[in-house]
DNA sequence: AGTAAAATATGATATTTGTCATACAATTTG
DNA sequence: CAAATTGTATGACAAATATCATATTTTACT
């Protein structure tokens, strides 16, 4: 079992405030396993008993309408943490957790982290400020899916994605996403989406190589919006 | 400078955590005051120095948006805390708090709360499931605006804003809305829900009189979901 | 490699929604 | 109380987006 204290992502999530002991209270009680691509970490209305550490890869919490589509609400990367909110307001989980690539996840039971809760201040606040950090990203995205056309929603999409997951050698976004799932993200029909990053490609604002997406004229996307 | 113990509603939020020395501390140092409908508890953009404890009335949590419309964010209530995300995340606020109707309001200073935070663990774990609320609602709210029609979304927050706020006895709701505010909650032109709003009313869903809204067919309102 | 399945692409069309114009009603203001 | 302002209502039209149909390309699978 590895040990929590070296894990490379124990310093981006609210694990950064654990001490020595309580690394190893952790390493103790985990349980470490691999998700690949399109596989379920947990569904909507499962009933968690505790929380998963991506140690790498990325994953996408989404939300099924009734309408048949899947609404994604966020994509989370390594180091994140995935059902706190679940865990601290007892509930089931309301989105599906779905890896969009091959993940490494560390499952850390309910009680360990409950008792965090209490002898460790420092947790609990970083674990605060981390789901106020998601609650601004969902505001700011509700104003976005209710004001701005899907033409700009993709546009924002497409910027925040590189920024947020950066760009291989060739200049192509590193994440790799279908059309279905961007259009999932911007909240859209998939042939919109597809429709439209046709255009883009067309205006020379993006280059389309198969599934890759290059971003080649940030500024007029980023006048777009 | 009345007594937090005796509030009515501080059972209502995180508060009721406080113990009978710590609600007498915030009795000391807390500032109450009224806050007219229309007028402005504090702006996007503000830093605030504590939070607001809603005693009475109603305020719109909004976001303006590049097209100059205010996206209706949330609606807080009597009971309720203002401006917990931007304490915890020391950031300056993401969203406008205005009276919707006449408010009574408690600010009380960011130190005393983030004392609380050092030395209460129920208030902290209340305070997070309070956030949590908000995050899940903000989710829901997402996955609405990005997949239903207006139609839908208007019948959902007219069902919403019955069973939140209740009626008068005539039946009518008892929270007063102007149509660009429910446009403004339901992500629409004003014209679209004005229109929706008479149509609705045709069919015998609704009845208006004047800014009166009654839902007279909730079985129907709700199929439409 | 060859076939089946899935993903992507594009056209045609329908539907939804926004915008602009204007009228009317209600409310505020002097 | 009258005038002015604001809110509500409705029509006509334009724009955005969804849906359905159908190719074409890519990927997955023996």
């Amino acid at each position: 079992m590895g040990k929590c204290e070296q894990c490379i992502v124990r310093e981006f999530s609210a694990i950064k405030a654990l001490n020595k002991d309580e690394l190893l209270k952790i390493a103790d009680c985990k349980t470490s396993y691999t998700v690949k691509k399109g596989e379920t970490v947990f569904d909507e209305g499962d009933a968690l008993n505790g929380i998963y550490c991506v140690k790498d890869g990325i994953c996408k919490l989404s939300k099924l309408s009734d309408n048949g589509k899947d609404q994604i609400v966020k994509l989370v990367k390594k180091g994140e943490l995935l059902g706190q909110r679940s865990l601290i307001s007892e509930e089931s989980t309301n989105l599906s957790a779905v890896a969009v690539e091959d993940m490494q996840v560390c499952f850390i039971p309910k009680q360990e982290i409950l008792q965090f809760f209490n002898e460790n201040n420092q947790f609990s606040l970083n674990m605060m400020k981390s789901v106020c950090g998601d609650l601004k990203d969902a505001d700011d995205n509700m104003v976005n899916l209710a004001q701005k056309t899907v033409k700009q929603r993709l546009a924002e999409t497409l910027l925040k994605l590189e920024s947020d997951f950066g760009i291989h050698e060739d200049g192509s976004l590193k994440i790799q996403l279908s059309r279905e799932e961007i259009a999932g993200m911007i909240g859209t029909a998939t042939e919109s989406c597809i429709r439209l990053l046709s255009e883009f490609n067309k205006e020379g604002w993006i280059s389309l190589q198969g599934k890759k997406i290059t971003l080649s004229n940030k500024r007029e996307l980023q006048r777009l919006i």
